[in-house]
RNA sequence: GGGCCCGUAGCUCAGUGGACAGAGCAGCCGCCUUCUAAGCGGUAGGUCGGGGGUUCGAAUCCCUCCGGGCCCGCCA
């Protein structure tokens, strides 16, 4: 974080030049003088001088950090050249996760119906709200897991209808959320569909009652094993049958309904119903009016949603929690009535879920802000991503127009087989190997893209290991740790012999940490995808510089204190790539 | 009708006030007697959707138009 302390010094400088302004240090372009930079344009009319007179003056009176060799003014810029020894101590020091900051950040993500397998438009939910826990946890936050399970909608109890309606019997072989999710796309061709409601209904009531709680319950497990091999990680499961018998719906209402907006009319629209007029919270709206309790007592769901998020951030109580017995998990928890009582009250919570929801996300911060909260409103983000297209169209689950992450992840293992076989005959695990680049593969193309980009799942380029994608990075690892292999154990390193192509390296590495602290902030992988990809690519372009016909930055066969420098390097590099995936939830093979 | 988001190279995307707009894929030309060629170097390719404005400076901020996606139910 040497830019952080440039830019300390120079606020310092300029605030006593009489501008108390904090500029952003950027990298300098390859063409110009130095390593870093900062624009004192903004300043010249304060200071009623041009900026190049500025630039001589903050050259002048600033006081140099001891890793700035140079300041060099550069037109209406000042540019810093770092000291090359400086650069690379910084460069090598090991990387550690942030300071633990008190209070906890609740993400919450997957919370897939249990009713059928996991499809694509899941994929970039999961692979988005698994990256951004890990990455908040690196930035030093308490980092809390939560996946929901609707176990009383309507998708699970028709799933379980169908099973029931159809007679099928599982064949003990497939996958058993595949079989689940057969029965259910049947039911939603099923020309009597219309007619078999009223029994729905009945399912739907006995899942209230938390009566087939099983029978979902062999389906999440069958989802959760899709979730493992995603490398997904989870701390709590709350089920939605668990929420209405805590009666957390109820505790939610009577608050609310200590708020003057809201209420019951008594004629009109809304006659009977309880409503919330969120217009003090969300101004412009055409009907301010959303409905919480409908006429006939029932719930609506965003009034569920709100009495949850109450319950997420210690407004609300009522839940007990015990472990929760699975093959994949082994510390998770699950809520259940004979559990002991938890909330976790979180400070700031996450919802990882599409953009479509965004209107009633925004009502759940509406509610929290009626609710006399409007300080926890403003700490309840909704991370919302744009669906995902499948080859370009739509996918539906009713339908069974999607692909399935499981089908995904073994095709993906499948070429990557095929390629190791090829590129690497003599390879110690090939399945494994597979299997981690297919990973990599996949939630790579999740992430590297804005959360709000539609993206289209094609096949083809998902699956590529070439290019801007997981593959490369996890290359670029592999490379790393080959040499590192074959060095053993080395000496100090001479950070006098370094050469423009060491330092060059070095100076991107230093920008790992601004990068993770990046995605935290704005609460998006992709940040730090990109720098992962820049980072790799200035690896590759130091692994195969050349100079007239020869190799310019040989690690092992360098002379003695320069070999021991580029090798600290290397494993600087390598350390940080491995570090990155992971945030990103993808593994770094040592071989490939 | 009201609201949110997107539009950057043939395609997929970074860049969201600062130094001549960057990658990948596809195309073309090179590089394995080099620590893994899943790689590297080079070349070609752009009115940053159009127009107007703010600014010393705009892909980035504001207005407007065009094109595309999504949300707006006492469904979930």
């Amino acid at each position: 974080m040497l830019r952080r302390a440039l830019e300390e010094a120079i606020a310092q400088a300029l605030k006593e030049m009489g501008v108390p302004v904090r500029l952003k240090v950027a990298r300098a372009p390859k063409d110009k003088p130095g390593d870093y930079g900062v624009p004192l344009f903004a300043l010249a009319k304060e200071l009623r001088k041009p900026p190049q007179a500025i630039a001589q003056e903050l050259k002048d009176r600033l006081p140099l950090p001891e890793f700035v060799e140079e300041a060099i003014p550069v037109g209406g810029y000042l540019n810093f050249r770092l000291r090359t020894e400086a650069l690379l101590r910084e460069a090598l020091r090991p990387k550690a996760p942030f300071p633990r900051r008190p209070g906890v950040v609740l993400v919450e993500h997957t919370s897939v119906n249990p009713n059928k397998e996991l499809h694509v438009g899941h994929l970039r939910n999961i692979a988005l709200g698994d990256a951004i826990a890990r990455i908040l946890a690196y930035a030093g936050r308490e980092v809390l897991v939560l996946n929901y399970i609707d176990d009383t909608g309507r998708q699970a109890a028709e799933t379980l209808f169908a099973l029931r309606h159809y007679g099928l019997t599982w064949d003990g072989k497939e996958k058993y959320d595949h079989f689940a999710g057969r029965a259910y796309v049947r039911l939603h061709q099923d020309p009597e569909y219309e007619r078999l409601q009223p029994a729905i209904e009945e399912v739907l009531h006995a899942l209230e009652r938390g009566e087939l709680r099983e029978e979902v319950n062999r389906i999440l497990l069958a989802q959760m094993a899709t979730m493992h091999a995603l490398n997904a990680r989870y701390d709590l499961l709350v089920w939605e049958s668990d929420i209405v018998r805590a009666g957390l719906l109820q505790k939610a209402l009577a608050l609310l309904e200590q708020s003057p907006h809201v209420f019951r009319p008594r004629e009109g629209k809304y006659a009977g119903a309880l409503v919330m007029d969120a217009s003090p919270v969300i101004p412009g709206l055409e009907d301010p009016f959303f409905v919480l309790l409908r006429s006939n007592g029932t719930a609506t769901y965003y009034a569920k949603d709100i009495a949850f998020q109450f319950w997420k951030m210690g407004i609300l109580e009522g839940l007990r929690f015990r472990p929760y017995e699975n093959p994949y998990y082994p510390g998770l928890r699950t809520s259940a009535p004979e559990g002991e009582a938890y909330t976790p009250k979180a400070e700031e919570t996450i919802n990882v879920i599409d953009v479509r929801q965004s209107h009633p996300q925004a009502l759940v911060r509406a509610a929290l802000a009626l609710a006399g909260y409007p300080n926890l409103a403003e700490k309840a983000h909704h991370l919302a991503y744009e669906t995902v297209l499948l080859e370009g169209r739509q996918m539906s689950g009713r339908k069974g127009l999607a692909v399935s992450v499981d089908e995904v992840l073994e095709e993906a293992t499948r070429r990557a087989r095929a390629i190791v076989e090829e590129k690497n005959p003599d390879h110690p695990d090939k399945e494994e190997a597979a299997r981690m680049v297919a990973l990599g593969a996949i939630r790579f193309s999740m992430v590297k893209t804005e959360p709000k980009k539609q993206i289209d799942f094609r096949y083809q380029e998902a699956l590529s290991f070439e290019g801007d994608t997981g593959p490369y990075v996890q290359y670029a690892h592999a490379r790393a740790h080959s040499i590192l292999r074959k060095a053993g154990e080395w000496g100090a390193p001479d950070l006098s012999q370094a050469t423009p192509y060491e330092r060059a390296l070095a100076l991107d590495l230093l920008d790992f940490e601004e990068a993770v602290l990046d995605a935290a902030e704005e609460k998006t992988p992709h940040v730090l995808a990109q720098y992962l990809l820049d980072l790799a690519a200035s690896w590759n372009a130091y692994y195969n510089a050349r100079e007239n016909g020869q190799p310019a930055t040989p690690v092992l066969t360098a002379p003695e204190g320069l070999r021991e420098l580029r090798l600290s390097l290397v494993q600087s590099l390598q350390r940080t790539l491995a570090t990155g995936l992971d945030l990103l939830g993808i593994p770094a093979p040592e071989v490939m």
